[in-house]
RNA sequence: GGCGAGGUAGCCAAGUGGUAAGGCAGGAGUCUGCAAAACUCCUAUGCGACGGUUCAAUUCCGUCCCUCGCCUCCA
């Protein structure tokens, strides 16, 4: 592949963009943070999966290969506590809402991860890091048998999130009594193994150290280590995520395997909505759930969600569901130009369009997608190249190598196009078909106010009548 | 208090040391009996406020105001 130009993607602990290359040269290693299943994901967390899908997509289309691997967290004190209030055991509470997830994950087309480990299936990968976080003098038994990791112990810490001495800030941060943390060295250390409590009911894990549960931030650093080694070349995840989860888990990965960990980390900003932030108190936490009930479709919402750069806060409305769906209708027509002008009928497959294709016409969106993931500013261009292409000029390979640029640089986006209205049958029923036909007697007969007559009677009864070349159509208002 | 992101038209949102992409909404026109569609065109002397650097700043620097995030288990 001559001069393939690379994905240039800002990283976090540089805080500089670097062209993101896999370390093998064959494939691109990369791990996302995935969702804690204890109720449905709401818009925000998709935002940062349909970045990294994005990422993945603008990666792949560019030649390089990907390795995807997203966890599913489905032991916390979250999933045990909501778990034992619905009476499920946590098997049965956390399968529920990951099956959710996954709908939601295919209506909003998200490409699945090559692997999706579960925390729960990889306790003994924990347990085996911890014993060697010990060994190498990183992490210590407390007496309540929790394991802590000692922060002290690794120099590096606070390299990502930028934060100088944490020490003096979390008197004033810690609560007052946090008595989970009684039994730590220093404030500081987190929990690698937490010792049973008579909450965690029947969720406990024997382990050298008694019963218990591994730590939140272990599951990554043990599962990013067993499907994609001790260094590899992307880790992301939201914003939120840099302190204390991406810092702890550097510390426990690096601590234990002497290795580097990741090349390179992505961050995703975070959703608001209606200028403010998403909370359930604000009655302004929306799921693609209540979306949907609204009547909006998963494809005008991940238009909306990567309508923003990924890396500034991006501001959710309703009416910014509505502008997604004429936006889309508008490239819904362009296709359908493009391919009556290519003779195709029946809609192709969306593969075969990509498959050979490239950016051609949308070169620059191309460009701007390689530039730190633009998505707006290539959504920018791609409208651009839409308003200004005078199809009518175009021979049907013209239009075929047009065809296929759009659906290269939509599939790259994750886009698809909603199926064309127009080609959908819509049963009319037989009055409204009758008054349609009275109307266009009454027309050939410039009969105009017989016409318009039966044109507010049609309209009334929620129907709207398109005159053409030589008939006329009736359609749901 | 520390660290970080952001304040650009009615709404959403790119961008640049040389005079503001794009989407939505709105307006005008052509064409249609009317309507729709289609096509054409228009819509920020202005980029939070005030200073500074510069021939030139929305873009660089400084101060300030506001919003949002993180500061131990929130994407």
């Amino acid at each position: 592949m001559p001069d393939k130009p690379a994905l240039l993607l800002h990283d976090t602990l540089t805080r500089r963009p670097i062209p993101v290359t896999p370390a093998d040269g064959k494939r691109l290693g990369f791990y996302g943070c995935g969702p804690t299943v204890y109720g449905p994901a709401h818009i925000g967390n998709f935002r940062t999966f349909i970045a990294q899908d994005v990422f993945r997509r603008v990666v792949e289309l560019s030649g390089t290969p990907t390795l995807h691997v997203r966890n599913i967290t489905d032991v916390d004190d979250k999933t045990i506590r909501d778990s034992v209030k619905a009476g499920q055991s946590l098997t049965d509470f956390t399968q529920h809402w990951t099956k959710l997830f996954h709908l939601d994950c295919a209506a909003l087309n998200l490409l699945s991860p090559h692997v999706e480990p579960k925390a729960t299936e990889h306790i003994p990968h924990q347990i085996k890091m911890i014993e060697d976080l010990i060994k190498r003098g990183h992490a210590y038994k407390a007496g309540d048998g929790s394991v802590y990791f000692r922060v002290a112990s690794f120099a590096d810490y606070g390299k990502l999130s930028h934060l100088e001495d944490r020490e003096l800030r979390l008197g004033a941060a810690q609560g007052a009594n946090d008595s989970d943390e009684y039994s730590k060295d220093a404030l500081a250390d987190f929990a690698l193994w937490k010792a049973h409590k008579p909450e965690d009911g029947a969720n406990a894990w024997d382990s050298p150290w008694g019963r218990g549960r591994p730590g939140w931030h272990l599951e990554c650093s043990a599962m990013s280590l067993e499907y994609l080694g001790a260094e590899f070349d992307l880790h992301s995840g939201g914003i939120d995520l840099i302190f204390p989860h991406h810092e702890n888990e550097i510390a426990q990965s690096c601590c234990a395997t002497g290795g580097h960990f990741a090349r390179h980390w992505m961050h995703i900003a975070h959703l608001m909505v209606d200028g403010g932030k998403m909370s359930k108190s604000l009655g302004n936490l929306y799921t693609l759930d209540d979306l949907k009930q609204r009547g909006f479709t998963p494809a005008e919402v991940r238009y909306v969600l990567v309508s923003g750069h990924y890396r500034g806060p991006l501001n959710f409305t309703l009416h910014s569901l509505d502008a997604a769906r004429s936006a889309l209708a508008n490239l819904v027509k362009f296709e359908k130009v493009l391919r009556d002008k290519t003779g195709i009928m029946a809609p192709q497959s969306h593969d075969e369009f990509v498959r050979n294709g490239n950016a051609g016409i949308f070169e620059a969106a191309w460009l701007a997608l390689l530039d730190d993931l633009n998505v707006p500013k290539a959504l920018g261009c791609v409208f651009g190249v839409v308003n200004s292409t005078k199809v009518a000029g175009f021979s049907a390979a013209d239009a075929k190598a047009a065809l296929g640029s759009l659906h290269f640089i939509l599939d790259a986006i994750g886009i698809v196009l909603p199926e064309i209205i127009a080609e959908k049958t819509v049963t009319v029923p037989d009055d409204i078909q009758q008054l349609a036909e009275q109307r266009w007697v009454a027309k050939q007969a410039k009969n105009w106010a017989a016409a318009d007559e039966l044109r507010k009677k049609l309209e009334a009864a929620g129907w709207v009548i398109k005159d053409t070349k030589d008939g006329f159509e009736v359609r749901p208002k």
